[in-house]
DNA sequence: ATGCATGAGGT
DNA sequence: CCTCATGCATA
């Protein structure tokens, strides 16, 4: 199939340019049920009955694409071409400020290391030099939704075969590179009555570190959790077991108290390497990687072996850590409903743009290079982890962006969130954004 | 919960 | 420049 860096400036270069009109009015999207737009199995609607399960091909889970929110009001004009209904954004005001007050003080090896061998570099002329103190959220036992009746639809596909080997050699998480020190300012902030904040590089990193190159690889048969012996065990875990235990995860979490801070930190206090909320919002969520998701699922069991065996997990799992990122971070962008708008139009066309093309567009929307290329990026990663449902037409036809839909799955579609993200993702897809023939294939 | 960003590791 | 893992900031 043809990349687009194969074809420079060819098709693409004219998909955008027909797509974007001149920078003011770059909203054009078509609205359409995604269910016309594809022609979902049957098996699809009966396997996610009640959550409503979007077969949307991209994110389906929130921000951007909501089939069900799509404003019709915003874009009117008629793009054919356009399969996806448009996402909202809701008023995101760029207002935000870091205030920062609290002095800098590094502590995540992470930081630590960032701060040393990373000075911010471009910082265009505004910048906003933060430090975050990262606030630790209290265990609001319901706070975060006490309940998750989530049914999820019963995966029946086995193991992804391409995934058969998940924490690939590739990208191990260095288990932690905690190791030389900068002792944490033990200074407890917040809640935990009993932290001893010190362990928390120190000793539990060793744990990990053999994790990180352990990657167990090959696909044995997997034991699923208890496996490795190793300190991971992330073999060949199958979607249901991942699927089984993210519940299982938040479930017990809230139950014990928890959020998804939490256990983010308690995984670096425990274990010496820390996630953010994000993280473990991702991982009950799946939306990681099958592969990152196997990476992360033996740390989580473990400290939720912990936590349930604890007779005080309390105590045990909340510990403060509140650091400061020195590091300078760009300010995050708000981009406007219109222009996001205009940038799903150009993904739509081409999903990996080029130089030329990114710099056509930034132009364009007025936006920096950067910018864009940046949200190509996220795009593209956000398409890869959610869904892409009917990737048959990676394999029989162009991608979905490409043309027209209406596909017929050879086999039944997955419709596990998981599924979906997953098997996109084990194929390894690649965008074409070549070809606009629609409704090839 | 998720949008935009960073940075490591690859090509 | 990309992908991927990950996280800050924010809706």
């Amino acid at each position: 199939m043809c990349d687009v860096s194969e074809s420079p400036g060819s098709e693409c270069s004219e998909l955008v340019r027909s797509v974007c009109p001149p920078a003011p009015g770059p909203e054009a999207l078509h609205l359409q049920e995604p269910s016309l737009l594809f022609n979902r199995p049957s098996s699809f609607s009966s396997l996610s009955p009640p959550q409503a399960q979007t077969f949307f091909p991209f994110a389906a889970v929130g921000g951007d694409f909501r089939p069900g929110e799509v404003q019709a009001g915003d874009f009117s004009q008629p793009k054919p071409w356009y399969p996806f209904p448009g996402h909202d954004y809701m008023g995101q005001v760029a207002g935000s400020h870091p205030a920062n007050l609290s002095p800098p003080i590094a502590e995540t090896r992470e930081q630590i290391r960032m701060a040393e061998v990373k000075i911010e570099k471009e910082m265009r002329g505004e910048d906003y030099g933060e430090v975050k103190l990262q606030q630790p959220q209290f265990p609001t036992p319901g706070a975060s939704g006490l309940y998750y009746p989530t049914p999820w639809p019963p995966s029946f596909w086995p193991g992804l075969p391409h995934v058969s080997a998940p924490c690939g050699p590739g990208q191990a998480v260095p288990a932690v590179s905690v190791s030389s020190s900068t002792p944490p300012s033990s200074t407890s902030p917040s809640l935990s009555p009993s932290p001893p904040s010190s362990a928390f590089y120190s000793g539990a990193s060793a744990q990990l570190a053999p994790a990180a190159h352990a990657h167990t690889a090959g696909r044995s048969s997997g034991s699923s959790s208890g496996g490795c012996s190793d300190s991971e065990e992330e073999e060949n875990l199958t979607t249901e077991e991942l699927e089984q235990f993210a519940k299982e995860l938040k479930h017990k979490r809230i139950t014990l108290g928890f959020t998804q801070a939490d256990v983010g930190l308690a995984l670096g206090n425990l274990y010496g390497k820390m996630f953010s909320q994000t993280t473990i919002c991702r991982f009950e969520a799946l939306q990681l990687s099958f592969k990152n998701m196997c990476k992360l699922k033996p740390l989580l069991q473990r400290w939720l072996n912990e936590a349930e065996t604890s007779e005080n997990p309390q105590d045990m799992y909340k510990i403060e850590r509140v650091f400061v990122d020195t590091r300078k971070r760009k300010r995050r962008t708000s981009l406007e409903g219109s222009v996001r708008t205009a940038l799903e139009s150009y993904f739509m066309k081409c999903p990996k743009p080029n130089t030329l093309e990114i710099t056509h567009i930034s132009d364009d929307l007025g936006l920096e290079r950067d910018v864009v290329r940046v949200w190509f990026c996220n795009r593209r990663q956000k398409g890869k982890r959610l869904a892409l449902p009917l990737d048959d037409e990676t394999i029989e036809g162009p991608a979905p962006w490409a043309g027209g839909p209406p596909f017929q799955l050879s086999f039944p579609v997955l419709t596990t969130p998981l599924g979906e993200k997953w098997l996109a993702k084990g194929r390894e897809q690649d965008f074409i954004c070549s070809k606009p023939s629609y409704g090839s294939n």
